[in-house]
DNA sequence: AATGAATGAGCCTTCATTCAT
DNA sequence: AATGAATGAAGGCTCATTCAT
């Protein structure tokens, strides 16, 4: 039954459908008549509201994107120390939503999308920035410049490691033990700093 | 004019060609035509030899590991100490063979198909387990079994994190900071080890 | 606010952009909903009006006959010999109207679907025939029955043919030539005929 | 059974089933699938050969001039004077061959096409000129410069015109009348040429 | 040993058309 | 009077795969 104002929950449910789609397949070899019939519509409607599959795919990734983006502000607006932050940081890339089977594979796909695709490459550039610039930012006022640099990239670079694993262990996410690690490489990384001559 | 003993170079060529094409891309989205015409042979030839794309992904998986695992019993070989021995890993894991453009974007694309196919799964949890059994075995010797467990977790983690993000790097690769940031990361933890109340 | 009286305004906007559409993508290949656009409505409208595209285009080749009728008829009135008569059919095929590169257009795009469409051939004949008749007819008074209409349909070929490369021609339509040729071959066919031994 | 050297056959049996598939339909609305099937074949392999349909319709227009072009060379080969030479070119345009319906058919359809298709376009504009520049060569021996350029295409169209209209005739095909309504255009305009006075 | 020939299956995409509002 | 919403049907194209040579 056509009503008005459709327009926005079918995007919505489409881009929905398209996360869970390729999290079921654990690529992008998804079709568009797989991802528009998981959304109760049909393929021609995809069409219609996103042009293409490939910009539905990109508007998926920004959806992605701005979902973590926004677990971050949330979690960056409650800390209140710079080690808080990095905490915060953490945490987001961990939570709930980021951490779901579903999501985890979206991201990985993706990530390896970015490789061949210019558009993809350019959204995620905009996220490492930005996740490196705030845990920077963070550090610098714990550490020197150039540690900090050192670190940012460090804890990054596990935060996605981690992801990466859990994108292919069978068993239930386990954040809580992934954040752990973080954390305490964290905690040792800048234990070691302040005692520079071991 | 046909020869004897084609098969191996053959196969070797194919493999060989799978790499650099899937680097070139960037993703598994090449068509058995490119691969073959690479590899200077017809695409039918590849089916004679590897029955089919699947198969020959699977090959090319397996020469990858190969490889990985051969350049980390030759470090270790040459190690004489626990802390040498994760170093060695270390750096089979950021040596140039590994790091080359095309090989860490076939890696990372092989790493996602994981997430779909059974085969390729179990190809990769035979790689992690072994650089993981190493890992753990070699800190085992420098801390207890239980932080042994996590160290070995956490290393691999930030390994494959720079690896990813090397992936998506424009620029050349650049192993030494990589080997560097996990050196560190090592270092700060063990030495936390050994002075637990901070 | 739906006003009332809509429909012929409508209709007639529908019309017109069909003949514009056409005549800027030079076949019949438009979608209803490219040329509801250049007619400032939803494409469901055009089916509201006309049933379907295919009547729409019908209705589009009537309008055409029907303006080439009326400038023929036009022309007709104020003719006064026979000769007249033949100069003024000429001249209503190549009047200004006609030879407009987007009618010009929509006329050959027309004449190709009449090979195809049963209704579209039927209107042409209807056009064909008045065209004929009326040449035969002013003909016939100037020369016998049997060379009027050998005069009549060579007449006529040449005024289609000039039409077709006028299509073709990537230049501004040039009717005074266009009209010259004409008009020479029907002097010189008369003349001829009044000199039957040469 | 596939045989070496097959590529030649099929490439003419597939340009030979576009005309026919054209003919019968009456536009380029055919598919590719008909007309594989009509030359038997399957579509993929009409694909493989011509890369896709434009390029298969486009071989196809070449084939059409390449054969009208054949006829006007053996029809000049065999002319002894100027007069001689006009005639075997419009003869060309309405033997057996280039009269057949579908390939009148086929050439109104392609001529429609040009208007669309800069490729086309391209294609047409070579015979177009190549048959210009015959008839006025052939012109420019009996008359003068100007009147030769006139008389060409004022030959041209009413040769166009003929056939157009024989591609919206049901019955068969009539060349011998075509033929001499424009032998009896150039012979009258030739004539009064002749006899400038009247 | 190697390949040209050939195809079936499947996917993206377009578009005319319908319907409820 | 007019339209946004929605879809079924169909077409072009790609590609892995097979087969006879």
């Amino acid at each position: 039954m056509p009503k008005l104002g459709m327009e926005p929950i079918r995007r919505r449910a489409l881009i929905d459908a398209t996360i869970e789609a390729i999290g079921e397949v654990g690529s992008l070899d998804v079709t568009v008549s797989q991802i528009a019939e998981r959304a109760g519509v049909s393929a021609a409607l995809a069409h219609h509201y996103f042009g293409g599959k490939e910009e539905l795919f990109l508007a998926t990734m920004r959806e992605l994107l701005v979902r973590l983006g926004e677990a971050a502000r949330q979690g960056l607006g409650r800390a209140r120390t710079p080690r808080d932050r990095i905490s915060a940081l953490i945490a987001a890339c961990f939570s709930a939503d980021q951490f779901e089977p579903a999501t985890i594979a979206a991201w990985l796909v993706f990530y390896v999308r970015a490789q061949s695709s210019e558009s993809a490459r350019r959204l995620f550039r905009i996220y490492a920035r930005r996740l490196d610039s705030n845990l920077r930012f963070a550090f610098r006022q714990l550490t020197g410049t150039t540690d900090a640099v050192r670190l940012a990239e460090a804890t990054a670079a596990m935060i996605d490691g981690l992801w990466l694993r859990h994108a292919l262990k069978d068993g239930p996410p386990d954040p809580e033990t992934a954040v752990a690690l973080v954390e305490d490489f964290v905690d040792d990384a800048l234990d070691a700093r302040g005692r520079p001559a071991s």
